[in-house]
DNA sequence: CATGAATGAGCTTTCATTCAT
DNA sequence: TATGAATGAAAGCTCATTCAT
């Protein structure tokens, strides 16, 4: 919850700010980031940070809500257009629009990564109200697709989500790392091959049938 | 690199340090751990530290040495007893072991777990030789494993392992996070069922069939 | 390079700033000053310090050029006067200036000798661009001199600006040592007898002829 | 005064403890030599520092007395050599006997250098009994070879023995400076010129006759 | 005597936050 | 509102000296 007064900033001065912001906590964890480092970056005076935000606290709530909005922009648009996909296309599209997300934005995508390592406490003092947590999300998907028949009935669906949702943490994480020494993984073909031995693994299984 | 100093310490007095170590890193990250903390809690004075290490990072190798050893040993039992088992009752023994550690010693495995978040410039100098990545040891057991017959010739190997390794990490902080709260998992019990619902999935797929 | 808000400090809190750090300067050799040594005498917070100046060299810096301009003003005066000037002329006024400007500045100056002493790695971090050393002046001098006919042929005139060099300094030290004790020197018309007869040595020599 | 027990201690471990006394304070200035930086040279127990000196300035000491003592071997050795030198020829041996001492020594010359610019209150506190500073013994010269009829009768005799004296140390602080860079200056030759060329002016002056 | 562990004083530096203009 | 100066708490590290064995 930024001050009214830096809502109404001059769009580039506010966009100064946040930029700084973006920089130093995609670089460093929460409790490294100290509002020095932003302000220089940001070249605004020292007071001033006092006059936008309360606190880094409140500072990175809002960016992280920020961040969080954008991707489900990406998420929501993956989701819309077939809406009759079964299960494993839904997802799959989902894992994708993540990675996508990542690579239209890094450092955004670097700070949500972080964030899922701070602890506990702090996530939840975030997030506020835990709106449903990704894990929630994909067990509703699998239940839903249990109904279909879809899903292999001996599956624990908790376990599956749970799977589901590391998973894709995992690999953005995993994206996030190659991308800086390599770009190989910067066309999207490449991408979707990933998601695709994924997923074979994912729904079918490593054992030989 | 402890001094010899510290080494020659009456046992209690030496336990007493590395228990304040262990209970600050399992509760910060590295970066958030001060030496005032530890001393504080241990009740030794500021120059003792500086006699037995020459920084936090010294005190931080010889923790996390003496952590990987211990959970070395868990490992190396759990593998020694069938070397007849095929790669999913090897893996699955891994993953138990590891769980099992987690639950001997949550501290620890708590310590284990952050240094697993940190910055991989860190994880390198703190590792030195990188002595070749959980990874690579599945990849190993995989293609073994392959070259048996037991792996679905359409399963890309190197992803395989990924999941491994990451599943195996996951299930670690999971068990972790519940560990906190509830204390159901406490029993062994239900730790294979865990282990196994899981492995279920990895091996056969969620799809029906 | 002292930040601009020490620049912007009102005349008062910026002189016993100054005040305190040429008092501890005069005192010690650059390794033993404190900067807890300059904020106590200053009656300032620890934090301000740090606030004006990035350093204690900075400060070092900073305070070496002011006095390097001040005893500049000196030299300047005492050269222009009269250009017409033989060598021995010239050069005697300029020590009766540097003697002048150790009496009417004696911490200044003794800041200035304790600096000659420094280590010469440090002396020129301090200088910067080594812009002519005094020697080299001298040099200057006796070679324009030589020419006109002024200065034995059979002198090796780079020994000889090496003694007007030392002996400058070593005269200032010496009369930066009595004056503490014994404030004889602390007539002009003894200064210039002393210089005098310190002349008449350097040009004549002692022995009989 | 170092301990009895220093005296009786077997001469390879004394020496060591010596020689690291000597590259330290060859190095720093006495407040910047660190007990703990020649115990870990040396390689003796702290404790045993205690054990033979009282303090650093004790070890100094010692160390400082030891060195004039070697030297004056050489100022007496040539002196005795010729004792119907007139002053010019008496001077100009103890300067070359410096040098050549500095030659031979340069660190414990490059000790003395820097005792020479520690504060007065300091040295007098090493030396104990100012016994007879260089200047009065360059004074005591001047008079006898003044009634000798050696020496212009116009010459202030103070001035001359400070001139000599400072002159014997810049000269000494010129060798040791060049003499890490350049190595020309090692031969004797060439010391000798230089001696040459300083007392050629100070006895005859720059001026053209 | 030799040893080396214990100790705390003292220094530098960074930083969040408050406040006055 | 904008600004940037003031401030002191807190951390890391070094070292001389004392002491117990």
């Amino acid at each position: 919850m930024p001050s009214q007064t830096f809502l109404n900033l001059p769009e580039e001065k506010r966009q100064r700010i946040l930029n700084a912001a973006v920089e130093e906590f995609a670089k460093y964890s929460f409790n490294d980031v100290s509002i020095a480092g932003i302000i220089e970056l940001a070249e605004i005076p020292r007071g001033s940070f006092y006059q936008y935000f309360s606190d880094l606290k409140d500072l990175y709530k809002y960016l992280f809500h920020t961040i969080a909005e954008r991707k489900m922009v990406y998420l929501h648009r993956a989701m819309q257009n077939n809406p009759m996909d079964d299960f494993f296309e839904t997802i799959k599209k989902l894992y994708v629009a993540g990675l996508q997300f990542a690579m239209d934005e890094p450092l955004l995508t670097k700070i949500a990564s972080k964030f899922m390592k701070e602890k506990e406490d702090f996530r939840k003092e975030i997030v506020g109200s835990l709106e449903g947590s990704a894990s929630d999300f994909y067990l509703k998907l699998l239940i839903a697709s249990k109904e279909k028949g879809e899903i292999d009935p001996n599956v624990d669906l908790e376990m599956a989500s749970f799977i589901f949702t590391t998973m894709n943490l995992s690999l953005i994480d995993y994206f996030l790392a190659k991308t800086q020494s390599n770009d190989l993984l910067k066309d999207k073909e490449n991408l979707l091959n990933i998601v695709e031995s994924m997923f074979y693994i994912l729904t079918n299984g490593v054992k030989k049938k």
